[in-house]
RNA sequence: GCGUUCAUAGCUCAGUUGGAUAGAGCAACAGCCUUCUAAGCUGUGGGUCGCAGGUUCGAAUCCUGCUGGACGCACCA
């Protein structure tokens, strides 16, 4: 809390135990103190009807008059920090000492440094988030990309607040369509082997598109592929462990192991290593693949690796990481250990053949297995989570999976409900009820609204690389505009500089200065360097980046969005572009501010601002938009909602814009551009370290 | 049919968890580059907060009903 506020909770405090005799909390205090919506009513407002439940009776009216009939003697007390109290209808509105305040705001970031509003809870949280798990065996569109910057987003949130999140990514590589897979790879015989490892995905996706459209006319493909799956599972579950031994192993591991404690060589990425060596995929190799269960095992798993080297690449190239890779397939093994437990418990039931749960506000039946006995991935879900929480043992567990989910994680989480209420029928099996019973109440689904409408120009599936190329170029369109713009420029600024040279010194000193320039940018039509064009690439790429992670972030969650081609590929305005720019701007400015480094040093030490300043107010409005940093992060976190930083940096980035297009600060004093230096250095680290959070790629220069 | 969820400017969205005069951005129109990057800035127009009730000092926000859309609802994930 700062110093402003402080003294106001105390006050209030002050005001209840002198009028109510009620002693409140700071906490409680502090929640009475509201932001007014315009800056004429003030910094900091207290409503009187919020003091009803204190026991003030009355016209709200007559009740601010009361509490600052209160204040008004003490007001020299806060003189130092506030510029005077006023009374407005049922408020009381209390105004900062402007220039006090501006000076503590950005002092405190120049403080703090790139850390400003990093948190530091007394107990931080342990949180799993659970996102971006994409299906393998289909290429990364741009559906997968919410759940995955949201995800993203989330962690880098929690990790700045403090706590400490465990990013997983719980790959879709289980189940029918693996069966599915599987037989249309033994199906069809025409596969090219040689273009199938220059591009697996594609060929695999292709397989998987053709086997659903031959199973339309063929009724044995679902049954081959219901077999097929049925015999992969149950060569996985041959010779294993039970659940509740795998269980106690996770445990000892744990007990040893603090922090993040992520076991690197377990599920996915061990099994991928073992599925090269001895089989390599070739016409030869088919009648392995196809005709014996370890053979079939054997294809699923080199299907799994190669789709998640894709994966691992894309990821990559968006700034996107894990802690660890987890699959479903990795769970199927325990899932009828699962069924067991919860049918001997009497906690699920058969009904129609299959197993089901019902549960507690739920009206659809949860279904844990199929009639034929195979899994489904509800049951792996609940392997998973008490997987999860054996090795983590998390306070938090988030889901970020689209809202289509909801009646799945609703059953899901209703499941580990009821299992807390019946634990004690469980028999036999301590740790899984030691781990399960403690589940309930810890899991969140953060879902998302369908991005509706994205498709091609020619209507299908949107590969996510495509879709940041189509922006990654459009971005090149707009830069090679402005770099055309500087170039055309400079050559009037050359001839004019030249006809200045006749007229004496003063032409030859702007002519020299602008061939320094001009050796910078190329004129006209001449080729550019490969250094140059490479400049160029990599910046329409960030910015590119920038805008479509941004367009997915910029909205609230929940709300389902309409995509259109015209608002992603549009840089202006709300957009990540806007940040981006904002943020070179600013390092643009203080290069050519800092020329004097040694100075600024000094005066970091002891920079203030004058309220006669011209410039005040709106220095003023930018302080103050700072400050609401640390609000905005804790509402982020609170909501498991990115969004609320990404209107923030708007807010920020526009606050600034404004600024710079109103002052100038070259060639002004030093004692002038020294606190204006550290007020915009302030901005561009609160800006920068948002687009870091938001996964937005920061540019140095544009 | 049942359930979840949404409806705010022509379009895309905010709206501090029930508070002061409902705000931005696109698009339209009118301006601003000899001066720190015009992916910027300024101004104008644009609203029955889906409709109807209710709760109270006070409702875009809460409750009920209606209309309209999205999603989900037994062996897919």
């Amino acid at each position: 809390m700062d110093i402003f506020k402080k003294k106001l909770v105390s006050f209030i405090k002050a005001v209840i135990k002198e009028k109510k005799n009620i002693d409140i909390s700071d906490e409680e205090s502090e929640k009475l103190i509201k932001n007014p919506p315009d800056v004429s009513f003030g910094d900091y407002s207290l409503a009187s009807y919020y003091l009803a439940r204190y026991g003030f009776k009355g016209k709200p009216e007559d009740i601010a008059e009361e509490i600052f009939n209160f204040f008004e003697p003490s007001f020299a007390d806060m003189e130092e920090l506030f510029d005077k109290i006023e009374i407005k209808g049922a408020y009381v509105n209390f105004f900062v000492n402007k220039e006090k305040f501006a000076s503590f705001v950005v002092r405190d970031v120049t403080d703090s440094g790139g850390d400003y509003g990093r948190g530091a809870p007394q107990k931080p949280l342990k949180v799993i988030i659970d996102f971006s798990s994409p299906n393998i065996a289909k290429p990364f569109g741009v559906g997968h990309l919410r759940s995955t910057v949201i995800g993203m987003s989330l962690s880098k949130i929690y990790e700045f607040c403090g706590h400490n999140a465990i990013k997983i990514n719980y790959l879709g590589d289980f189940g029918t369509q693996f069966g599915k897979l599987i037989t249309a790879f033994c199906r069809y015989g025409d596969i090219d082997f040689s273009e199938f490892e220059k591009d697996p995905v594609k060929i695999l996706y292709g397989l998987y598109v053709r086997i659903h459209k031959d199973e339309q006319a063929d009724a044995t493909v679902e049954e081959e592929a219901k077999n097929r799956f049925k015999t992969l599972e149950d060569f996985i579950s041959v010779n294993k462990r039970s659940f509740e031994e795998y269980l106690g192993g996770v445990n000892s591991v744990v007990n040893n192991i603090n922090g993040k404690n992520i076991e690197n060589g377990s599920g996915v990425e061990a099994d991928s290593a073992c599925a090269s060596g001895n089989t390599k995929l070739s016409g030869e190799n088919k009648n392995f693949f196809c005709g014996t269960p370890e053979g079939q095992y054997n294809l699923w798993k080199l299907f799994r690796k190669l789709s998640i080297d894709e994966f691992k690449r894309i990821y990559e190239s968006i700034g996107i990481e894990f802690d660890a890779y987890e699959g479903e397939a990795y769970s199927a093994e325990f899932s009828k250990d699962i069924k067991e437990i919860l049918l001997k418990s009497g906690i699920a039931e058969i009904s129609e053949g299959a197993v089901i749960v019902n549960v507690k506000g739920v009206k659809a039946p949860a279904l844990i297995a199929k009639s034929d006995g195979t899994s489904l991935y509800l049951s792996r879900d609940i392997v998973t989570a008490v997987s999860r929480m054996a090795k983590y043992n998390f306070d938090k567990m988030i889901y970020v999976v689209g809202s289509e989910q909801a009646l799945h994680f609703s059953q899901l989480f209703g499941i580990f409900g009821k299992l807390k209420e019946n634990i004690q029928k469980i028999e036999d099996n301590p740790n899984f009820k030691n781990y399960a019973s403690i589940i309930d109440g810890r899991l969140v689904h953060v879902k998302f609204g369908r991005i509706i409408g994205m498709s091609t120009r020619k209507g299908n599936l949107v590969f996510l690389e495509d879709y940041i190329e189509e922006a990654r170029l459009k971005a090149q369109e707009k830069l090679e505009e402005r770099l055309k713009i500087l170039e055309d420029n400079l050559s009037a600024e050359i001839n004019d500089a030249a006809k200045k040279l006749n007229e004496g010194m003063e032409g030859i000193r702007a002519t020299t200065e602008n061939v320094e320039k001009q050796s910078l940018i190329h004129e006209g039509k001449n080729e550019r360097t490969e250094s140059e064009n490479k400049q160029i690439y990599l910046t329409s790429l960030k910015v590119g980046i920038g805008a479509v992670i941004f367009n997915d972030l910029k909205t609230r969650r929940t709300t389902d969005v309409n995509f259109n081609w015209d608002n992603v590929l549009s840089f202006e305005g709300q957009t990540g572009p806007y940040l981006q720019y904002t943020v070179s701007r600013i390092n643009s400015l203080l290069k050519r501010l800092s020329a004097n480094e040694k100075d600024l040093k000094n005066a970091a030490q002891s920079f203030s601002f004058s309220k006669s300043d011209a410039d005040f107010d709106d220095i003023f409005l930018i302080a103050k938009q700072i400050y609401g940093f640390k609000t905005a992060l804790h509402s982020a976190v609170e909501q498991n909602e990115p969004s609320v930083l990404s209107s923030f940096a708007l807010d920020l980035a526009s606050h600034f814009n404004k600024y710079y297009q109103n002052y100038r600060l070259i060639g002004k004093a030093q004692e002038y551009v020294e606190p204006r230096f550290f007020m915009l250095s302030s901005v561009r680290t609160v800006l920068i370290r948002i687009l870091n959070l938001l996964c937005v790629p920061v540019l140095e220069r544009m």
